[in-house]
DNA sequence: GTCTATATCGGGATAGAC
DNA sequence: GTCTATCCCGATATAGAC
């Protein structure tokens, strides 16, 4: 064919612009699915933060679910990086205070993933159930017998392993998740660096002397 | 006039019909809302499990927003309570493993209003601002009052007073909100006695001790 | 890959009889 | 107070030209 020839280069750019215009679909599917919910969400309005018209969004994702689920997916990931570098090698205070303050900042960076997750969670998981009973578990299992391992050896106070990482999560993710609450009764929010510390730092003492580590 | 013999009765008769009938939607509309949101939601749905047809209920409420409006109202009243009984007069542990485990029992027994309150405020609780600022944070300083006041005495451990009522509240409240995540890792729910008083228990010795309290 | 036009449908809300 | 019928709009998704 007459095209072969100029094919290569072209598609190649074309392939980049593409995967770039799908990410730009994903950035504004989280922002718009976060605040108003898979059903309040339209891909009208998605369309056009991502900066394209809504039959354009259609031929990069095929419909309203599957682009849903493709931020939701991306945000998982995200979402259970700092759990992964829980590490059984450091003391434990080191490795709790790290991981504490690793969530807030999360909750600081990437509220709208916070939030996201946060409403798919709460109106039962129904994408997610799969993911959550499957390598989120094993994930949290792993991490407690690590937990229980540090009581074992009388480095930590006995304490449900389960319920504790329970507690993390719900304090680090509350000032995401209900920031508006937060904001609305201190004033306040993580973007302000006192503020960012100070709950950090409140966290971190909650979690470490209910451990007996002062 | 001829019916206003009869009118007395009746007319008792009816209104509390009517009454009983609002409540029924309220119910229905706080199951259905809590679990779709505002925008999943179907008046048809609704009407359905409150056992009437969908015109029948846009008799009672004049529109779907207004129905929305008024199921929230009634959860955050319930909602608020347990803060209302947290007294100054009581010995501080005392007073917050009363506190903790009244929040853990509402967890329990009304899941659906933490989880529709917790939609709301995630998704920057356009309805309840007002209602936020207001009574909600006079409630939250009178109460955070309580706690400087025995920090003052000597008799808690120095700790930001509205971060250890958002710890409270996080911790317990991810027991109702996030009980499918709970159940996908622990296979357990509130439900459970057993787990009921594991989450009471884990809750109050992470604050107690966190305030310097064995 | 992007556009215009359109099919199709669910759901909120109203009109008016009974 | 309750029903049937209907209006109407917004939103997903598709068809087909360019």
């Amino acid at each position: 064919m007459s095209t072969a020839s100029r094919t290569r280069a072209p598609a190649r750019r074309l392939r980049r612009d593409g995967a770039l215009r799908r990410e730009a679909v994903l950035d504004a599917g989280l922002e718009v699915f976060s605040t108003l919910g898979l059903y309040g969400a339209s891909l009208d309005q998605i369309a056009e933060r991502a900066g394209l018209s809504k039959t354009n969004l259609l031929y990069y994702f095929p419909s309203k679910d599957e682009l849903y689920v493709a931020v939701l997916r991306r945000v998982l990931d995200v979402w259970l990086d700092p759990l992964l570098a829980l590490d059984a090698g450091s003391e434990p205070a080191d490795a709790l205070r790290g991981y504490i303050r690793s969530k807030v900042a999360l909750s600081r960076d990437a509220p709208q993933a916070s939030r996201l997750f946060c409403l798919e969670i709460v109106q039962g998981a129904p994408l997610l159930r799969a993911e959550l009973a499957g390598p989120l578990r094993t994930l949290v299992e792993a991490k407690a017998q690590i937990l229980r391992g540090w009581v074992a050896q009388g480095r930590i106070a006995p304490h449900d392993p389960q319920h504790l990482i329970f507690s993390i999560w719900a304090i680090t993710q509350h000032y995401a998740d209900f920031a508006t609450q937060v904001d609305a009764i201190t004033g306040r929010s993580l973007a302000d660096p006192d503020f960012f510390e100070a709950t950090v730092a409140s966290t971190q003492r909650l979690v470490l002397a209910g451990l007996g580590l002062t």
